[in-house]
RNA sequence: GGCCUCUUCGUCUAAUGGUUAGGACAGCGGCUUUUCAAGCCGUUAACAGGGGUUCAAUUCCCCUAGAGGCUACCA
């Protein structure tokens, strides 16, 4: 018998941005997709209209592509990058145009005595609430209109009454969740509200529509965050009661706060635009999601995607929720900023260089030198801000070599000042045999590496921190080298 | 309050019915060294607590505690 295909779907609502945990849930979706040859497909949960935002289709997909995670079936970007189109035999895949089939499958769920019409309004719903919380009740819907004569209801309906429609959920018994992370997990029926399904709008909700939309899309593997295993028994009731074979359940535990409360926009970054435009690459939100609540059991920590995909396994996923380890984050980044292709390495980090500095080479020389020290390529930014400066403050350190005198700093730098303007060119583009030189220099002189090379350094850079004085040399050129050196010489005999 | 889930170094995690409980990030120390970064080497640090089961429990079971999630006509 053939094996059925794996199908798994991202299916994000069109809020505003990507949040950083659905992002980790995509992955796996693709992970587990990619290594069964099965599909991946993006369809958007629009039933909210409320807080529907206008382009956030659009910025997802944007945001996916830039991630390099395509999804091969739905919703997808045109090739002119704003277009919004679906391509896939299950369409359409954005949920408020399937708003028919919805409602068609909850008249079924009402003829079948599975739903029920509801009338209650929304402020006796409030007052409800607010006096089950006064009394220390548990709060949910009191069951109002679930006695209501189908008949009767009908006609209401018909006379145009607003409404909603409810799941009508057994009082009795229990349910089990097979979830493949968690394992078989139970509830009590009665403690479970008749959830509405269809709003006053006639929207589906969440409860009907992506359990409709996962069956018509023969969706196989259902990953989602562990805030939703609370509701997965409505789910599993509208399932059971078409019928429908229920899909494999997996709640993924959460991305957490550094107070361990739900990842969330107040206490940071969330959104995986911002991570992107901040620099973070997709390998290494990739890299680093993937192994936020799973891990192949090895002590390796950089995996690439083929890696990943040939490792995945949902069973190895954790049951606990996992920090957002924002300096894990950065050591990673700054492992693929230093591992990425030379020439993607240096139009990522101009943009942060000054703009109105023409010396593209100048430039170049720079980014290279500050590459093992970045996080992001904005920190490229405050690093050498220095050495875009057509005079430097030297302040705020010392140009000399502990006790030494000016005139000693003067003479060293002076001197170092002339075997630099001898280097030829062609070797002058090598820290490696500037030092040479220089340093061998220096012992002929028979003079110390420290009384030398400090001032020459602090001469070049103004600062007490920065990259060696022969990276310095090399980056800024003989010329700017040199002038860097005049300008100290002056501050000094100043 | 009720229901559900979870609990190994500060953080992400590995492993196991018998181990010196492993790795990574961060920290600390050292090497290198003109400073910083990187690199290399080393090092601090964890089985939430209490009961069982067992020759043996971090591992299996129960309880407690703590944390989180849900408790919408949001997803």
């Amino acid at each position: 018998m053939a094996q059925k295909r794996i199908r798994l779907r991202a299916a994000p609502s069109p809020t505003g941005y990507m949040h950083i945990g659905n992002l980790r849930t995509y992955i796996y979706d693709l992970l587990l997709a990619k290594q069964t040859g099965g599909d991946f497909i993006l369809r958007i949960e629009d039933t909210d209209q409320s807080r529907f935002v206008e382009g956030a289709t659009v910025n997802l997909c944007k945001t996916l592509k830039r991630l390099g995670i395509v999804p091969n079936e739905g919703v997808w970007l045109a090739e002119d990058g704003e277009t919004l189109m679906q391509r896939g035999e299950f369409g359409p895949y954005i949920q408020s145009e399937r708003k028919a089939k919805h409602q068609k499958y909850a008249q079924k769920l009402l003829d079948m005595d599975k739903a029920y019409y509801c009338f209650c309004t929304e402020d006796r719903l409030a007052e409800m609430r607010k006096l089950q919380e006064a009394t220390h009740q548990p709060t949910g819907y009191d069951g109002h209109c679930r006695k209501l004569d189908i008949g009767e209801a009908k006609k209401r309906v018909e006379a145009g009454e607003s409404h909603v429609v409810r799941l009508k959920l057994p009082k009795e018994g229990s349910v089990v969740i097979d979830d493949a992370i968690r394992g078989k997990v139970n509830f009590d029926w009665k403690l479970i509200d008749d959830q509405v399904i269809v709003k006053q709008d006639g929207m589906a909700t969440y409860h009907l529509a992506s359990m409709v939309d996962d069956h018509d899309m023969e969706i196989t593997h259902v990953l989602r965050g562990e805030e939703w295993l609370s509701s997965a028994p409505k789910h599993i009731f509208i399932y059971q009661a078409f019928g429908w074979e229920v899909p494999i359940f997996a709640h993924l535990p959460l991305l957490l706060n550094p107070d361990r409360t739900k990842l969330s926009k107040r206490q940071g970054d969330v959104s995986v635009e911002s991570y992107l435009d901040k620099g973070y690459l997709p390998q290494t939100l990739i890299n680093f999601l993937a192994l936020c609540g799973w891990n192949p059991s090895d002590k390796q920590e950089i995996y690439s995607i083929e890696e990943l995909t040939r490792l995945f396994n949902l069973s190895k996923v954790n049951k606990s929720g996992a920090i957002f380890n924002l300096e894990k984050l950065n050591w990673l980044n700054n492992h693929y900023l230093r591992e990425m292709d030379v020439n993607d390495y240096l139009k990522l980090v101009d943009m942060h260089l000054p703009r109105d500095e023409k010396d593209v080479d100048f430039k170049g020389r720079i980014a290279l030198m500050f590459r093992d020290r970045l996080n992001v390529p904005s920190d490229i930014t405050e690093l050498s801000s220095f050495m875009f400066k057509s005079t430097l403050d030297y302040a705020a350190t010392t140009l000399t070599w502990k006790d030494h005198s000016v005139e000693e700093a003067v003479e060293r730098m002076e001197t170092v000042r002339q075997w630099i303007e001898q280097i030829d060119d062609s070797k002058l583009k090598e820290v490696k045999s500037v030092e040479e030189d220089i340093k061998s220099k220096i012992v002929d002189k028979g003079w110390g590496n420290g009384d030398t090379l400090w001032p020459l350094r602090v001469a070049l850079s103004g600062q007490d921190k920065s990259p060696s004085p022969f990276e310095l040399i090399v980056a800024y050129g003989k010329e700017r080298t040199l002038a860097r050196i005049d300008e100290a010489v002056a501050y000094l005999l100043k």
